[in-house]
DNA sequence: CGGTGTCTTGAATACCATCAAGTCTTGTGG
DNA sequence: CCACAAGACTTGATGGTATTCAAGACACCG
């Protein structure tokens, strides 16, 4: 696999501006809100980078806790050989890891997909409200347990199923997380989708050349049209008993 | 795959005997040992069940944390066409799942590989200690942070490597496990292990028999030593270097 | 306009699954 | 104590899914 020597660290924090939060699709689900406006107005830095930057490094040392508010990004661990596993999409409202509280040093790289924007939360400071603030620390739990289920359900698609099966559940599952933030078309299941097939590759563990087989025969059997950074999900009941089979 | 009839589930609580904590094997590290003992004090029930029972149930309501006092289980998420994944073995001093406080239904059941002790605190009781006492919350999330990146290690693992380097790994982070509880004869690499073919199997994403494919010629090679329930690693340095091929 | 990244398609290959048969051990009931 | 059944493991033959290799089409960008 090939370097990218685009991929450089973002390293110019924008000034703090007020942004517009109410462009944040995830504004209502997020801690974001909660850890910037008032009461709390936690303190932050705002960065921009622009699309396949990479936003934090694999086992450098990071004392910000990132919480994406525009675009999308993804964790993803590399290894000596090139090859990647990413192991979860970064969609607006999502903080990049909730074990980064408790761990500075990453074991994966923040890569972004799309332009994101993004805040750093100094550690320290999420870490005292946590404290003071049972109410908030209990929904920051939720969102962990959350993450840690979708983590098992991922290891069970990697060590069970087929490719088939791994890619039409990826599908499924981010859809429904757009659908959660209002960034499908209302009523539909069409969306905007940004990722490229060795994005899907590396989230199913399989080659992006297998991943334009399979679909390409999911586009020939009417399940689904993916094109111009777009997705629609046609026939959604049959889609999903492919992710379903077992 | 085969229905497994004789698994049913451990239904009867003993008397809450004072069980001697001294033989677990990770009596300092665990949690257990502060929530049961003064000052906190916290009730809970005790349970011994046989090898290849149940102690939870995937998908059913639970009260109640389980702590493994003794012995080896295993968290294991089943599909409906009978294969199965195992999330992550379970030794003395590990809770059965962190997240569990934050979800009284598992999406996993819990089965016992040796005979297996283990205590069950109340959920509720968990909580309230833990909102109470900061030190103890801190701890609970390292632990939970450990887990959280064993799970992510583990979808690298079933996403990119090789059965070998699959296998491989398995025996080295168990071996690591063991050694930190005192499981292993003091100075070599050689321990107790009561793990089936199968076992491995379902926590490798493979099938039995390429495992014992893989486990044979580990074998030939002279990297480890594998029978009557025990395992040596011969040539840890060898042997890690095929973990780490890539 | 060349360069890079993306996607597609086909052919050859590798890895692991499946199927099957046989050995050995373990546990159970007669 | 033996007979029998079930589980655990091994080994070889065969097959399928996904990888690797390769070549070409197309879009986008500086």
């Amino acid at each position: 696999m090939s370097a990218r020597p685009h991929s450089t660290i973002a390293e110019f924090p924008q000034s703090r501006t007020s942004t517009t939060c109410a462009a944040c699709a995830a504004y209502d689900l997020s801690l974001c809100r909660t850890l910037s406006e008032a009461p709390l107005a936690l303190q932050y830095s705002e960065y921009t980078v622009p699309a396949r930057r990479i936003l934090c490094r694999q086992h450098e040392l990071l004392d910000v806790v990132p919480v994406i508010c525009r675009g999308w990004a993804a964790s993803i661990v590399m290894l000596s050989d090139g090859s990647r596993q990413i192991l979860s999409f970064l969609l607006p409202g999502d903080a990049v890891s909730t074990a980064l509280l408790f761990d500075a040093r990453p074991y994966f790289m923040v890569e972004a997909i799309t332009d994101v924007h993004y805040r750093g939360f100094k550690r320290s400071d999420v870490r005292t409200v946590l404290a003071r603030q049972p109410d908030l620390l209990d929904s920051f739990c939720r969102t962990w347990a959350q993450a840690t289920a979708r983590a098992d359900q991922l290891i069970v698609d990697l060590g069970r199923r087929t490719a088939d099966e791994r890619i039409a559940r990826l599908l499924l599952y981010l859809a429904e997380r757009l659908a959660q933030r209002g960034m499908t078309q209302r009523g539909t299941m069409e969306m905007e989708f940004p990722l490229r097939q060795h994005h899907i590759a590396d989230a199913t563990g399989l080659t992006p050349v297998h991943v334009s087989k399979v679909l390409s025969e999911f586009r020939r059997s009417g399940l689904i049209k993916i094109s111009e950074r777009s997705l629609t999900i046609l026939d959604p009941e049959r889609f999903q008993r492919i992710g379903h089979m077992r």
